[in-house]
DNA sequence: CTTAAATGACAATGATGGTTGTCACTTTAT
DNA sequence: ATAAAGTGACAACCATCATTGTCATTTAAG
């Protein structure tokens, strides 16, 4: 019976693993490799060949666990808006109850996210719109689900009464392109300030959102 | 002499047009061309082929203007960024004396501009920042330019006291920044909403960008 | 009308890269 | 030790496309 199971294709172990953890640990190299390769080079700008000479596999591998190039870059995607939305769940828990505090908190993670980071920003935001028109719709979707993370974030916090959902999309995609290009201004300066300076920088936006959202309460 | 002329390559009318005049208008039809295409299928979407086929020309005279893909992909950004920075200077002009007022043309002229012609969108937005390194930097460098004009059309109405021009530039960039990743948003969702709404939006960030730049003037 | 420039259609070439296939080597199970 | 699964390196094949070249046709000038 286990001579049998050892003759069938795919019972064998190796290097101390089953062939399942073999696999999903292939898969997870070249989920590395996407990030590295992807978020470096953007996704017309690399190939095949590359993605498996990072993850130090080969071809075979590759198409073992994705069916194209297309495949491996939804994946990596999916696992960063993922754990986007977890962190961004966990840093709220932690932070106050003031809505300044969660955004600065969250502009924090965020901050230290795409600077430790370039790959997930170039990713996230630009990458996904040009790799096709699939990709660019589940693009959409997570957007929508994130905004609408950041929307309830702040909703278990206030009630807000009359802010209609297309707006407040619009504004946190503001928000994020307020912070992203300060981002990208405060890293080229020629004697960059400090990061509370950035920090500073963006909060002004995020606190006029916030006073938008909050009219009531813009004295506190 | 004249019929010494008429010998030398370059020197003869062909359907009532000079060689300069014909190689000029086979160059405009390649941008016209540029624009339908990249606009429309995105950089890597699109052959020199289909360009010619576009423009209905051969690929004799696409070389004939430019050096490659990429050289007409930059000549057809650079022209809208150009148009577009005359667009706003032309507004400014016209606008009044508030900031307030001179931001919301500035606004819904880019916004205007970006419903009426989605090509213009994707290659403002998107594409030009999956060309190559190269073109990225082009466009970081256009989004700084705008900003600069940014504080300079503001600088030209009041005297700021005060507001350090690092600081300044950071706060202009992270204007730029927002409205673009606004009008990204916005031109993405699957109803969008009036350009007003987009205008609106932006000027939640633009609100705060002026009340923190004139404090003393926040009241009016 | 004749001639040469200018043009248009398209073939030829070469480079790149996705995908599949081959073969020698390694590891495991018996 | 042996056999077969598993692996790694890389060649082979095929498609696509940028770029150059060829040739027949059109147009202007003398």
């Amino acid at each position: 019976m286990s001579k049998h199971d050892a003759l069938r294709p795919g019972a064998r172990r190796y290097r101390g693993l089953a062939a399942d953890d073999r696999i999903r640990e292939r898969r997870q190299r070249f989920l590395s490799a996407g990030l590295e390769c992807f978020g470096r080079h953007g996704y017309h700008g690399v190939t095949v060949r590359e993605l498996c000479a990072q993850a130090q596999l080969t071809e075979r591998y590759f198409y073992e666990s994705f069916k194209d190039r297309e495949a491996l870059f939804a994946a990596v995607y999916e696992n960063l808006v993922e754990q986007l939305r977890a962190d961004f769940v966990a840093v709220a828990e932690r932070s106050g109850n003031s809505l300044d505090a969660l955004s600065r908190a969250g502009l924090r993670l965020f901050y230290q996210r795409l600077q430790q980071d370039r790959r997930v920003a170039r990713m996230l935001l630009v990458e996904v719109l040009t790799v096709s028109s699939a990709m660019e719709r589940r693009a959409l979707d997570a957007t929508f689900g994130f905004g609408d993370l950041l929307i309830d974030l702040a909703g278990t916090r206030f009630n807000k009464p009359g802010v209609n959902a297309q707006q407040a999309r619009l504004i946190a995609a503001g928000l994020v392109g307020a912070a992203v290009q300060i981002a990208m201004r405060w890293t080229t300066e020629r004697n960059p300030q400090s990061v509370d300076a950035a920090v500073d920088a963006a909060m002004i936006f995020f606190g006029a959102g916030i006073r938008h959202s909050q009219p009531t309460l813009a004295a506190k």
